[in-house]
Order: structure tokens, then sequence, then C-alpha cells
RNA sequence: GCUGCCAUCGUCUAGCGGUUUAGGACAUCGCCCUCUCAAGGCGGAGAUCACGGGUUCAAAUCCCGUUGGCAGCGCCA
């Protein structure tokens, strides 16, 4: 049994979205499942949409996802390079194929123009037929060419579809799927401008680079019998198709920039983390037998399979997208969230939102709120008091635990003692705090969520937060005794 | 319009003829834990398996049809 060769061939016309990542993913986790090779190519055959631009995205986004290839851009493997279809169009890699088809009588020039054919199609859909070229340009004599050239029309190379019969795909999801060929038209292989369109290119190329698993979207399925066609006119083998449900928006539309985030490098700016998107997307469309709904990428490659691949589409949640995102923060240590914390800072420009910050408190703090965390840009918003000179104090905060009538009988009276009385202890641990703020809560006689709540408030302006306790000893006795007191200048000596 | 694909809780899904009073996950609701918020634990509600016909002793599971949704129908990929 040959090793699996399978690719993922973006078109460079924008940024790597959900819909791409997840065909790459399945393509990754496929073949190393098959302990196969996973092959990048970039299908930039259009040259007024494809940016280099996008080829750098898309490329450092495959990256940042741990989508590695075997074989593509940067990793060129000469036996098959170049990996960009421009450059392999240079190479006069499609011409030899296409001249094959030409002399076998299989393709021919079309001189055509555009608005002929719309008028065509329009024709066909009026009278209640897919809309098709007519396949007028497929009996012109040498002669009838050779004029057409003189009057200086350029031409499209087309292809000659079998005219009866059906195309049959074999799916590796879907089952059999049976195309009728009268409803197929010669579509075009070649365009004016000498640059091969998709279904030729993407044939020939998937051919010599010897791919023997094509999995991609079920938008592409009908390009297949397109495909299958000229496999079968050059003799060559096929290799296995198999077409990936569609993923949607709320609205039930295929997913889309009107949905909001579509592009995955805005889920890297959000915060969400590489794994979890990827945990997320892989169980759109696939499954296991026992529902688990957790994975570590090796646990995706040993029991990835396309056997369990769903063939309905399937819905965008980012609600449980969120959910992942916090498990898989939860799942890493406190040290290891800080450092994507810091790699997310940098990749979003906002190193500044913690310039001065201590870094050692930073890390504490982050664990303290470790298992809150859903997302690296809540961060800042959970920790941020820790680090302030001002207090933000709350108002709805203050009012609540400080100012209220039932809570200012005894908030003046617990701060104002505690000022004093913190001042002499010398254990600052949290269960020495939390034994001081229980001992004085039953010697004062109060609750003690009414000795706890004024404090939290005081120290950090906020009725959320981490442990009180923790907190405090974090912050350390100079700062927490410093803090009470600004609350007590600020809301009871005024 | 034509062709194709799809159809189980709000969402992702398990189920591949009887083991199903249809299981799990997210979201939602309640309780517990608890110094707040989370996290965690427990529990509730939530699906006449789109609809209608068959086949069968037996169907969410097989077949046909209907309806609905989506996709494709480019000198875009």
């Amino acid at each position: 049994m040959d090793t699996i060769r399978v690719r993922f061939a973006p078109s460079p016309t924008g940024d790597l979205h959900i819909g791409g990542v997840r065909t790459a993913l399945f393509n990754y986790l496929y073949s190393k499942n098959k302990n196969g090779k996973f092959i990048l190519r970039i299908e930039d055959t259009d040259e007024v949409r494809s940016t280099k631009e996008s080829v750098e995205v898309i490329l450092s986004a495959m990256k940042w996802l741990k989508l590695s290839w075997d074989e593509g851009p940067g990793n060129e493997i000469r036996e098959y390079a170049p990996y960009y279809q421009m450059e392999r169009k240079e190479k006069h890699i499609y011409k030899k194929y296409l001249d094959e088809l030409l002399n076998k009588d299989l393709a021919y020039p079309c001189y055509c123009t555009t608005e002929e054919v719309d008028a065509m199609r329009k024709e066909a859909q009026k009278n209640k037929f897919p809309p098709k070229y007519d396949g007028r340009c497929r009996h012109l004599s040498v002669e009838q060419r050779k004029q057409k050239e003189v009057e200086g029309k350029t031409a499209v190379i087309r292809f000659k579809m079998p005219q009866g019969g059906s195309t049959v795909l074999d799916d590796l999801i879907r089952g059999i799927v049976e195309f009728d060929n009268s409803l197929l038209d010669d579509f075009v292989i070649m365009k004016a401008n000498g640059v091969p369109t998709y279904n030729f290119a993407c044939v020939v190329d998937d051919y010599l680079m010897k791919i023997t698993h094509v999995l991609r979207g079920d938008d592409h399925i009908s390009n297949t019998p397109k495909q299958i066609q000229i496999y079968t006119a050059l003799g060559w083998n096929m290799p296995r198709f198999a077409h990936l449900s569609m993923i949607l928006g709320p609205d039930g539309a295929r997913l889309s920039k009107r949905h909001g985030h579509t592009s995955v490098l805005e889920y890297r700016k959000e915060g969400y983390l590489q794994e979890a998107l990827i945990n997320y997307l892989v169980l759109l469309g696939w499954s296991t037998q026992d529902s688990q709904q957790i994975f570590t990428i090796e646990e995706l490659i040993e029991k990835f399979s396309l056997e369990r691949c769903g063939v309905s589409p399937s819905t965008f949640d980012t609600a449980k997208l969120l959910w992942l995102n916090g498990e898989k923060i939860r799942a890493k240590t406190p040290l290891e969230v800080y450092d994507l914390f810091v790699d997310w800072l940098k990749y979003t420009n906002n190193e500044s939102l913690i310039s001065g910050w201590d870094k050692d408190l930073l890390k504490q703090a982050i664990a303290l709120e470790h298992d809150k965390i859903r997302l690296l840009k809540e961060i800042p918003s959970l920790v941020d008091f820790f680090f302030v000179k001002e207090v933000d104090y709350k108002e709805d905060a203050v009012m609540k635990t400080l100012l209220s009538e039932e809570s200012k009988v005894f908030a003046e009276m617990v701060l104002v003692e505690s000022a004093n009385r913190l001042l002499e202890k010398e254990d600052f641990s949290a269960s020495s705090l939390e034994q001081y703020a229980r001992d004085f809560a039953e010697e004062k006689k109060i609750k003690t969520g009414q000795v706890f709540h004024p404090l939290r408030v005081a120290i950090s302006g906020r009725t959320q937060g981490p442990s009180l306790f923790h907190m405090m000893e974090l912050m350390g006795k100079d700062e927490v005794i410093r803090r009470i007191n600004v609350a007590i200048n600020k809301f009871f000596r005024k």
C-alpha cells in the first residue's frame, strides 16, 4: 500500500477563513492518522484577486494553528515543486497536457465572446435548461479557426465533455453520486490570457503531485464530474474524493463575512487558543462513538477517520467555542497561560496594556484568576486592579457594600479597625488573614460577609475578583493598608 | 430555472432494524460547594427523530415521494 498524500490548496485571495481551516485540518488529521503526507499548494491562478499578502497571511495562520505541511512553500521537495500554480504555469507544466488534449481532439479553441456565452446561458435558462455553453466552436474547421485568428479573435480552450452517459463519483463520505453528462457543458480549461482554470490546473497538479485523496468542501462536489472527465481523457488514475459538509452561519447560510468573524486571525486577536479552534472545528462534521468532546491533537490524529465524518451541514456556534477555549486554558498551567498572554499582547500590539506591571505579580495574579479566563483578551480586565496606583472604585460596588443603608453601619468600622489591626499583623499569609477576618467578625458579632465584602471593595474597587485573602497576600501588607485608607478617606471622611 | 447534497433537543452530535421511557456536549434553569465572580458537583427542562407513504413480526434506522434548507451552475477558485 502506497503512502497516502493529501493536500490543502487555498487560493490567496483573502485571509484564511474558518471553512478553509476546517478543510486543512481534516486533511492534516487524515494524513497524520494514515502516516501519509500533507501538502500545501497555493492556487494563485486568479491574477486579479491573488495577492502576496494573502499568501503570507495564510502561511502564518497555518503555522499558528500548527497545521504543518510536509511539502509546500518553504518546504519544497524537488520532485513536486514548485507549489505555486503561477510558477508552475511559468514552467509550462499545464501547457504540455493542454496540447495533449488538443492533439487528441479532446479540447478545442473557442472564440466566443463573454457576451455571446452569457446570451446562450440566459437562453438555455429561459427554456428551463441548465445554463451552459452550447458548444458552437466545437466543430470549427481548421480554415474557420485560421479565419478567426486572422480576424484577431482571442480564444479560450474548452474541454469536450462527453455528450451522453453519466459521470459517477464514488465519494468516501457520501457514497455514489451520479451526474448526467448532458447537463455539463464544455468548460474552459485555459483562459484567454494563457492561464489554466481551476478545474484543469487542479487535476494536473493533483496528478503530478501524486495526490491520493482529495478532501475538500461540499461546495466543490459539482466540479468533481468535470475533473473526473479530465482524468479520464488523459488516461490518469484518479484520487479518491471525500466531500466535507459545509459550515453554516446562525441563519443557515454558508458561513461568510456577514456573520461576523470568519477569519482565523480575528479569532486569534480575540484571544482564542489554537487548540480550542482546532478542537471545536473537528467537532463540526466529525464525532466519535462515545461523543467525546475534548481532545488533544495527539488523540485527534489517533482517532480521526473519514468513516466518522458527517454528511449534514453544521452551524458554527461561538458559545461552544468559547467554552472550549476556557477548557483549553484551564488545561494549561498558569505559567503557560502567562506566556500565551504575552504572545497575544505582542501579536495584537497591545504590549502597552501591561507596561509598568510587575511581571512576577502578573504571573501570580493570573494564577489566582486561572479558571475564570475564557479568552486571553479578558486577562487585563481581570487583574488590572493589582497594578493601578488609583483604585477604580466601581460605583455600584461602592453603593452596595460600603454606602448602602445596611452596609454603612458596619463598613466604616470594619475598614478603620482593619487598617489599624492589619498594621500590627506579622503573618500576612492568606490563611492567617482569613483567620483574622473570621475572628474579627465573631468579636464584633457581625457576619463574615460583612467583613469580607467591604474589604474586597476597598482593596479592589469591585465586588468580583479572586479569593479575597489570596488577593491580599499577593498585594502585600503595605499596599492593602494603603488602599483601605484611601477608601476610608474617599467614602467616609468627606 | 436546472442539477446535486442534506434533514435526530435552540446548537454540535450518538444512533448504522429489536438492547431506546432516543444517549452525550454547549447554551439555558435549579440546587450544592462557597468570602464575591468563576470553576467544580448534582439535577431539571428541552427532539411527536421534517412530513406522507411503503418494506418488515419490528423503523430514527431500509425504500419511494413531498416539503424545507443549502450548494453549484464564470475566461473565480
